[in-house]
DNA sequence: TTTCGATATGTGATGTTATTACATTTGTCA
DNA sequence: TGACAAATGTAATAACATCACATATCGAAA
């Protein structure tokens, strides 16, 4: 399973949840907004959350222990390089960015010392230039 | 106020406990272990984790929801670039690095997007080299 | 088509992490 | 001393996440 139009029921409704924000939602504010479409517990969100994760259309913002909708859906399946994140405290809003150089040296580092990453989160915290001129 | 020596009792109990562990903490760890020396309610030990963290002597692990102490005091005051970490699940152990080319792309991102970083987390989860060949 | 296994779901309870609110104490310095 | 800033003590609560167990759904193999 890899298409969004073989999401099951609940991952649908939690990925269009998020896929309609403006920036990231926790996991309970998810919840909230889909009581009127049966959701009761935080778990139905938690696991609909960690399968879309695993499709890689979702990302989870470790700093803020909330989740986005991903910004580049086109390139799920290619492996593309780190992805890093820029949250703005002010607004809230997430911009996502790739970049081959710091992916390359973070290989480098992880083959010189024999770390075998999985997952790499790199997120930079502080104001958008929207909110910094306002 | 920068030195170890000027560290007020609880941020020196908080501090220590960080010190002489071989790995990451949760405040909750924290709090446990420092019961005999008085302390009862988690805001005791997350007052010391901020304040130390001011000071630039420990670093919080957002994707663990853990505190280590740095590993390379010596350079609190020097504003040295990012400083990442690679996290093994299966030891808990933590290496630090810093990067100045990752450190210049990240810059580049944000000047040329004028976003301005206040502070900036990279987190490398894997296997170390140690127990990827236990 | 029945049966089986994998996946998904529903639900309550619980575990873990972090903050709010308010009172009190301690240290510094004019 | 008086006054302010910083640190501390404590209870309660908020916010985030998982466990345990029951039930349902769906596809493939017998």
């Amino acid at each position: 399973m890899t298409a969004a139009q073989e999401l099951t029921k609940n991952q649908s409704l939690v990925f269009n949840a998020l896929a309609r924000a403006d920036g990231p939602l926790s996991a309970y504010t998810i919840l909230d907004q889909l009581r009127n479409d049966g959701f009761r517990a935080p778990l139905q969100v938690y696991r609909a959350l960690d399968k879309l994760m695993d499709y890689g259309m979702i990302h989870r913002l470790e700093s803020i222990n909330a989740f986005v909708a991903c910004a580049h859906p086109h390139s799920h399946s290619h492996g593309h390089g780190l992805i890093a994140f820029a949250i703005c405290e002010k607004c809230g809003q997430v911009s996502e960015f790739s970049d081959d150089v710091i992916t390359g040296r973070v290989r480098e580092w992880t083959n010189s010392s024999g770390f075998k990453q999985s997952k790499t989160t790199i997120e930079i915290r502080g104001i958008c230039a929207n909110c910094g001129t306002a």
